[in-house]
DNA sequence: TTGCTCCTCACGTCACGTGAGGTGGC
DNA sequence: TTGCTCCTCACGTCACGTGAGGTGGC
């Protein structure tokens, strides 16, 4: 008879593992001592080697307990039925491979905030909570941070060329006066 | 302006995703109504495109969250982050998929490990007390004292080629440094 | 007034992980 | 007595789904 904790070295699994499948019945220790410990015998390590066999093959914990308290009978049948769900599971995360190196390739994609005009963006801050005051603080630190950047980010906006240049001006005199 | 059916219905959402991603703060409307009803706005249709996008790709919605309001720098970086799970992630359901049809091919092992393949083996080895570290080591060891017999050996388990090379490769790395 | 839509909790899902607070055994 | 193991709650994870109980709008 072992403990818990040696139970779970033995098999490479957690403590918390062998106390979860104790709590939903998959696996219950044939003993307890008088102090409550859990102690596991050699009919329990026959099952839980079947246990894993079935994880590793990825079927749910609940299946797994159908199969091994509700004889064989299903058990071709339930593989059968795993073995689609993988088929649908990695054709899944191909077409999601394919969707990011999609996007990889075009990063016109990448940043809606281009395709934002002035209104939207404005719209969009306002939207997350920023104020008129918050707005003119992020327009001085962008300007401290990277001149060439804000620039950028104005004209996509299509803001027009003296209106960058008025916005420019007091992001830089607020930074030089505050 | 519309109302929260009325985005989830154009975006083929449900309504429940977008009062999740209203109560997370990853979309939230642009207005209110008097008596609360969300209100949506044309820039929250394009994060909300935005969104879809990134969410088919299979990221993360707190990623999302970090990649729209947190600028463009970190796209490329995260997107090929989440390349390497995909391949990860394939790789993993492809080994399940081998083990459903091993066990579908040899009804033998549905029941108790008799025949001495990978799993019976390792389930051998942990039986007699030996942790995934303690394997590890024992592979190197074996690589190191004998690459031929490693070979052979792992290939009457009936393990795949690639998977074999695999083995053989960190268990020559291992040894090289430590 | 009737139906439909909207709102905000609050709990459930899946397979555990992670403390908190308390006790047994050498 | 110390240090380790064991125990049982109970909450967190992830992206929502599903009622419950109450209200707005045509």
């Amino acid at each position: 008879m072992q403990t818990i904790s040696q139970l779970a070295r033995r098999f490479g699994l957690s403590r918390s593992t062998l106390l979860h499948y104790s709590r939903i019945g998959l696996l219950r220790p044939a003993r307890r001592t008088a102090a409550g410990y859990r102690l596991y015998g050699e009919a329990d390590m026959r099952r839980l080697e079947a246990i894993c066999r079935y994880r590793e093959a990825g079927l749910g914990l609940r299946e797994i307990q159908q199969l091994l308290d509700g004889g064989s009978g299903r058990t071709v049948e339930l593989l059968e039925r795993r073995l689609e769900e993988l088929n649908g599971e990695i054709a899944a995360l191909r077409e999601q491979q394919r969707l990011v190196v999609a996007l990889l390739k075009n990063p016109s994609r990448l940043g809606s905030a281009r395709a934002l005009d002035k209104a939207a963006w404005v719209a969009l801050l306002r939207s997350t909570g920023l104020s008129e005051e918050d707005m003119r603080r992020w327009h001085v630190e962008f300007e401290r941070l990277s001149p060439l950047g804000h620039q950028d980010f104005l004209e996509s906006l299509g803001i027009p060329a003296p209106e960058i240049d008025a916005i420019r001006g007091w992001s830089r005199a607020a930074r030089a006066g505050g």
